[in-house]
DNA sequence: AAGCGCCTCAACCGCATGGGA
DNA sequence: TTCCCATGCGGTTGAGGCGCT
């Protein structure tokens, strides 16, 4: 396979990628690695500015990008940390590997925008019956079917020791006591299934680098959602 | 089948930031 | 310290797909 190098002056191209610059594309960034992005596409005979190279291997071509859907744990965590840290995608992204930021921006845009909205108002509108709001147990929007599809494993005791609390919600208990993070989390996780008030028939949580949010039914059978702080605001 | 409007998402644009000369 | 250039980031755009009439 024999490229040229782009022309000084040559015009650029705009618009969706062909499989070609693709092939093209990682073939340079193999070569002389994900930097030099300007270097790149003009050594390669890619038509196209240094940055859309780098938005095009970012975004769709480097490896372990995750492609598919957005799970519903995926989203609770999008969901904590833009309420978190609010627009700062990249950030946000950094959370959730395979994922990319501008794919958290559409996905917000396209699908979580409106439900906060709604929620809002919800808050808006139950804050003014209840008199306060619990900021931690929120309801949310809930997919019951994913939920019940076996994603999100059932919980019918949580009752018990340290241990036991996290056995029966369905982590391995040895597998988050190995570092100072896990021993806040394990802490926590105790000190939430203790609470029959609020967490009884179901549960799922879900542990990530950033953060820990929990999925789980009510006594009154609405669905609730919630999070620690941050893994080092635990600290 | 055609026209229209809405939605999604890849890609672009412009500004901010950081590092080297 | 200043300037310049490459890179990073967030907002915006527009093409294409889809559903509705």
């Amino acid at each position: 396979m024999v490229y040229r190098v782009a022309m000084p002056g040559e015009k650029l191209r705009k618009g969706p990628w062909h499989e070609e610059e693709d092939r093209q594309l990682i073939t340079f960034v193999t070569l002389l690695g994900n930097r030099k992005w300007d270097y790149i596409a003009r050594v390669s005979g890619i038509k196209r500015c240094g940055k859309s190279c780098r938005l095009r291997w970012l975004n769709y071509l480097r490896p372990n990008i995750k492609h598919g859907d957005i799970s519903t744990e995926e989203e609770q965590i999008i969901l904590r940390l833009h309420e978190q840290w609010g627009n700062k995608w990249a950030r946000i992204a950094r959370s959730l590997p395979g994922r990319t930021d501008n794919e958290i921006k559409n996905f917000w845009r396209t699908h979580l925008r409106r439900k906060m909205q709604a929620r809002e108002q919800e808050n808006f509108q139950c804050g003014r019956e209840d008199g306060k709001q619990d900021f931690l147990f929120q309801k949310v929007d809930f997919d019951v079917q994913t939920y019940e599809a076996g994603e999100h494993k059932p919980v019918d005791d949580t009752s018990g020791t340290s241990n036991a609390s996290l056995d029966a919600l369905g982590f391995s208990s040895s597998a988050v006591t190995n570092s100072p993070y896990e021993v806040r989390f394990f802490d926590w996780v105790t000190e939430l299934s203790s609470d029959q008030s609020k967490i009884r028939h179901q549960g799922d949580y879900n542990c990530t680098e950033s953060c820990i949010s929990y999925t789980a039914r009510n006594s009154d059978d609405n669905d609730v959602w919630g999070w620690s702080d941050s893994i080092w605001d635990m600290n």
